[in-house]
DNA sequence: TTGCAGTTTTAGGTATGCCTAAACCATACT
DNA sequence: AGTATGGTTTAGGCATACCTAAAACTGCAA
């Protein structure tokens, strides 16, 4: 956890914010969170499930928003409002699966589409008793860090588990939500957050992790490994490094 | 609590309901739910706060997805399987509000409108959840009866207060929550569900009520006294009925 | 430098759900 | 019975947000 990112200005969440405005925002954002590329028009259609024309239109209308900044043919990138009203969203995003998981006896890969739905319909009110109730989490049920009232959030270092060399034990620290299969698997293995697992092997992109240098291996598909992000705690340096990451 | 409305047929709630039909068959079941009115075009429009013709629209689609039944310049009625979609919307709504009464400390006030919004968003599964949470309540925090897992219900048979004679005894049992007016005026008051008042005066609609027969009184306007139901613990023969109620 | 491949945008169209204005029916009153 | 009044429906439009097909641009490569 070392940076902070910080957003001033509260509430710049604007009212003409139909659902589809605040989950390109969100989609935008979470493209651009760790690799800090900007986003490209196909990238964005592919993860929202739109066509390519779709993206365009929208991008403009949000540019008139004042939410992203575009010019033709140009890779797309918020603007600072833009900024703001994604971070909401995933505020809200991860404040409703604590929420879920805590009180309602959700299981972790259960929440990420009742969440995607509520997100939209609650009220600020809203959100600020329930993380006065929730006692001001500052990390959601899959490691991810939850934007706070101002909006800013501590930001993890960590890596993705595909890229990490064998032979190094690293802590699990985060889980993508939107797949359910890397959160099924870890809960099978008993594996939670935090949990200190070794990299046994490594070869494109798949991985095996061992809870013990010498124990028997889990195989995650490069797939699922691409879902989890871990800290390393030691790096043996005789291990080569995976190949990386392929599909970008 | 006399009769026992029972609907059989479960999750009838068929998934080409948008957010819109759901509201047009809450709405529908709302208007003939006390007095078993058939609904007609106008009504429904106004308590939706839509025009006429969109109105006569969504009808005839409801009707083609067999929810209501519409005859051209006849009024509407729903059809067995609205009833328990409308059912079904009701139960999400008021388990809500039972919720944020509960445990996010809501005021019986501020909740409908949050509901209104949830509603529409949450699955069947957190209906279940939440409704296991809170202990199965039969009843929200204003009185009005929780439809159960298969849309059975409590029909309490209750009185409009604006509708009982002058100098009766009566017990609070509801209060419409859409009124936020005449919710507020009872917590100021502090008189809660289930407490017993005597209708000291009441003249056009307007209605006084005392909390001991000869205590100094509330008076409440006939519209905030029309948006409470109460059961009658004693009713005086001398007093005059009120003159009924006036509009609609 | 020209051309091609891939990305991006324009053009034209669908579905939902709302609107106003104008036509229509049905009933209640003279 | 004839007609006025009001509720209801048709007709024609607007906004959102999506689509496919076709045109246009960018930038790399021969």
């Amino acid at each position: 956890m070392t940076p902070r990112t910080s957003a001033q200005g509260q509430s710049t969440r604007t009212d003409s914010a139909t659902t589809s405005v605040e989950d390109y925002a969100k989609t935008i954002y979470g493209l651009a969170e760790w690799d800090d590329t900007a986003v490209s028009a196909s990238a964005l259609a592919k993860t929202l499930g739109v066509s390519n024309p779709s993206v365009t239109l929208m991008v403009r209308k949000m540019a008139d928003l004042g939410l992203v900044d575009h010019q033709p043919y140009a890779p797309i990138r918020l603007t600072e409002q833009g900024r703001q009203l994604a971070l909401a969203m995933v505020r809200r995003h991860r404040l409703l699966e604590t929420w879920l998981v805590r009180e309602l006896g959700y299981g972790w890969d259960e929440v990420h589409d009742e969440a995607e739905r509520l997100e939209h319909a609650v009220s600020e009110t809203f959100v600020d008793r329930l993380d006065a109730r929730l006692g001001h989490p500052r990390v959601d049920p899959h490691g991810d860090p939850i934007p706070g009232p101002d909006l800013s959030m501590d930001h993890p270092d960590t890596e993705l588990l595909c890229r990490v060399p064998t032979s190094s034990a690293v802590r699990l620290e985060q889980v993508d939500d939107s797949v359910p299969d890397a959160l099924r698997v870890l809960a099978e293995q008993q594996v939670e957050i935090g949990a200190q697992v070794h990299v046994t092997a490594s070869e494109s992109g798949d991985v095996v992790v061992a809870r013990t240098d010498a124990g028997e291996g889990i195989r995650l598909a490069h797939e699922l490994a691409h879902a989890m992000r871990v800290s390393v705690v030691r790096s043996d340096g005789s291990g080569a490094s995976g190949p990386g990451d392929l599909e970008n």
